[in-house]
DNA sequence: ATGTCC
């Protein structure tokens, strides 16, 4: 493979058979990830249909098929094609910020009592019930078809919000007929829930400020209190992950199609099997807003009962998606796995008060450390796509045999963070050295020319998934 | 990420 320095940013590896396209991987030497990370864009580079470049984002590292942090798109009009392991298991996974009408010292005499409270109206953990028990599969229809327009229309939050919701809340062309009976029988019991592993909600401040004007525009200012949730389409996009990447697995020798690593397996987009994942994506992608929405609306509880406070949704977005999108005249299928949309200011899908602004982009951080609003820029790069998160560098193995989660709990609460877990496993898996440094992750986003900076948010109290 | 293997 061979890899060219083009900017300090920004590294080229040379199309060579069978790479369609080159790569371009948004990195500074210090993040370079992983020998396997920069394999698995060159394989990608070889999809059907694949144009511009195999792009990897700065906190790109080793995944299913794709890497975590890749982006890639293909002409639908010339055969290009589909690949969940493009979009990865958790569809849908994302980030949705809300604002209070509260300063962070207004917070300090309640806190206990609202990290209780948000304790007890998260679900979390492994399997479990959620915020909704649906009654039947009806219901569930209606949250694959309807996301968090459904969660809104049910009384679970308020009009606006859907205004500041990727899509206005619900992905078009959800196919619940493509969602199968066990994908059914576990999404029936989660709606509402947060799941485990780096899952979150976590009530923030805004500690710095780079851009007043788009912060204000957002809702944002110095001190503020927030409220951020990380969270998917738990059983239910997983399992539509696997039995999706089982057809294609077969399907795949119909269509001629040959990929160097058979977690690519994939379909054209314009095909049976194509449509049909797209349309079991989608509606796995509005049972993940309508998710957030849930949980949303169980923390505005919260605010209000303990604090007396208000809970503005800032916006919602997801970074595990696949999106048939318009660029340059043509139709193309852009897969985000962990990666984030990132729409320019004017951009036609951006809400009317936020379009001279960006498209609000939120990169979690971990435990005990910060997380950060960005938008979107101009000519950005990667079909509009920036960085998701800080991008792991241990495995959960190695961080929860260095750590205990009893004594990492103390180390965040000696820091001032408050901390409410579902499994000390879990949350020492979950240790902040484990993630790359979130910091130097943003500053090669800026720097690449994906994303700029509005604000900077620290932990002051946690919710584990 | 995930009823961490049907």
């Amino acid at each position: 493979m061979k890899l060219v320095q083009e900017t300090p940013f920004r590294f080229r590896i040379e199309r060579q058979a069978p790479m369609r396209v080159p790569g371009v991987v948004f990195v500074s030497r210090d993040l370079m990830p992983e020998e396997q990370a920069l394999q698995q864009i060159v394989n990608v580079a070889t999809l059907p249909g694949i144009v511009g470049a195999s792009y990897g984002m700065p906190d790109l590292h080793w995944g299913y098929g794709f890497p975590i942090g890749g982006v890639a798109a293909t002409d639908v009009s010339a055969g290009g094609v589909v690949s969940p392991g493009g979009v990865g298991f958790d569809i849908s996974c994302g980030v949705r910020l809300l604002a209070a009408d509260l300063h962070r010292e207004g917070l300090v005499p309640v806190m206990d009592r609202l990290m209780d409270d948000l304790d007890a109206a998260t679900p979390r953990g492994l399997g479990g019930g959620g915020v909704w028990r649906l009654p039947g599969p009806a219901q569930l229809d209606r949250v694959l078809r309807e996301g968090a327009c459904f969660a809104v229309r049910a009384g679970h939050g308020e009009a606006r919000d859907l205004d500041r919701c990727e899509d206005q809340g619900a992905v078009a062309g959800a196919d619940p007929g493509q969602v199968g009976t066990r994908a059914v029988e576990r999404g029936l019991l989660q709606v509402g829930s947060l799941g485990s592993g780096n899952h979150f909600l976590e009530v923030q401040a805004v500690e710095e400020i780079y851009d007043e004007a788009v912060a204000a525009a957002f809702g944002l200012r110095l001190g503020q209190v927030c409220v951020m949730i990380h969270c998917g389409s738990r059983g239910l996009g997983h399992q539509i992950c696997t039995d999706h990447v089982r057809a294609m697995d077969k399907a795949m020798i119909d269509y001629g199609i040959g990929v160097p690593d058979r977690q690519l397996a994939c379909v054209p987009v314009d095909s049976p099997e194509g449509r049909g994942y797209l349309g079991a994506m989608a509606a796995a992608a509005n049972y993940g807003r309508a998710n957030r929405q849930l949980l949303a609306e169980a923390a505005r509880r919260a605010f209000r009962q303990v604090a007396g406070a208000a809970l503005a949704l800032v916006y919602d977005v997801s970074h595990n998606l696949a999106k048939v999108e318009e660029h340059d005249g043509r139709r193309l299928c852009v897969h985000r796995k962990g990666a984030t949309r990132a729409l320019p200011p004017h951009h036609p899908d951006l809400p009317a008060d936020l379009a001279p602004f960006g498209q609000p982009v939120f990169i979690p951080g971990t435990m005990g450390t910060a997380s950060y609003v960005l938008t979107g820029v101009p000519g950005g790069h990667a079909f509009h796509s920036t960085c998701h998160g800080a991008g792991r560098v241990q495995s959960r193995h190695q961080a929860a045999r260095s750590t205990s989660g009893r004594e990492l709990r103390a180390r965040l609460e000696g820091r001032g963070i408050a901390v409410r877990g579902s499994s000390w496993r879990g949350l020492a898996e979950e240790k902040p050295d484990a993630y790359k440094d979130v910091d130097a992750v943003v500053a090669a986003s800026v720097g690449a020319g994906l994303c700029r900076m509005v604000a900077r948010l620290v932990p002051l109290g946690v919710v584990k998934g």
